[in-house]
DNA sequence: GGTCCTTTGAAGGGC
DNA sequence: GCCCTTCAAAGGACC
């Protein structure tokens, strides 16, 4: 696994102090041993032949929120880094600070790496519709374990963040409600900066318009 | 290089 | 209060 030095990154600590994610080395319904297939064995016998995952730490949850976590250097994949570096890089120096996950979010974090590879061959958008119906599938004992993580995480996130809003990352409603919008850019910007663009559920534009620089 | 796909959940704005 | 929209994650596919 590649090592990502992120030592120059800013100020907060406060991660530093927390202990790994006490999940599902002790989940009760899948065994603990790895077993052949993984997720496919499941799709396929109709059983629960399942990969345990080892333990997420909190380092790996916090390179996937923000990339300019603070302190030594981690222990990373370089893969669920890339996007955040991308943007970081395009960001110019810019702190962007990411919404903290949902349950559903951890709970794919966690199991995307036990989905075999006849899912995974189908690309994250099956991966990720597989691991919805798994979601579903599981009790409301075992999906309370992340959604209690998630709170947590939500209210570190305020407690570090308390002036960021979700309003800060969105691309189009600020520009598109209002002549005095923001975005991620420019927060106090007075005019609105568009940066990015997509497609609405007819197909159509969204997004940058005219006039709207 | 940028965007889509695909999921669930959180959050914010409009009415 | 409800509805709609966006974003959080992943990485291959596509333009």
């Amino acid at each position: 696994m590649d090592r990502i030095d992120l030592s120059s990154a800013r100020e907060s600590a406060i991660y530093d102090q927390l202990p790994p994610l006490p999940f599902l080395p002790t989940w009760p319904e899948f065994p603990t041993q790895p077993q052949p297939g993984g997720y496919d064995g499941f799709l396929s016998q109709g059983a629960a032949p399942y990969t345990m995952a080892a333990p997420i730490t909190y380092d790996e949850l916090q390179c996937q929120q923000d990339t300019t976590y603070p302190g030594p250097s981690y222990t990373l994949s370089v893969l669920s880094c890339r996007k955040q570096k991308k943007r970081r890089q395009k960001e110019e120096n810019e702190i962007y600070i990411t919404k903290p996950p949902n349950a559903f979010m951890l709970f794919m974090k966690e199991q995307r790496p036990n989905v075999g590879p006849l899912v995974r061959s189908k690309g994250s958008a099956a991966v990720n519709a597989f691991l919805g119906q798994k979601w579903k599938s599981l009790s409301e004992q075992a999906q309370a374990k992340y959604y209690d993580e998630a709170e947590r995480l939500r209210l570190l996130h305020k407690q570090q963040h308390p002036e960021w809003s979700n309003r800060e990352n969105y691309v189009r409603m600020t520009c598109s409600h209002t002549s005095l919008g923001f975005n991620r850019r420019h927060p106090t910007a007075s005019v609105c900066f568009c940066v990015g663009q997509k497609d609405d559920h007819k197909g159509q534009k969204k997004g940058c318009q005219k006039g709207w620089r």
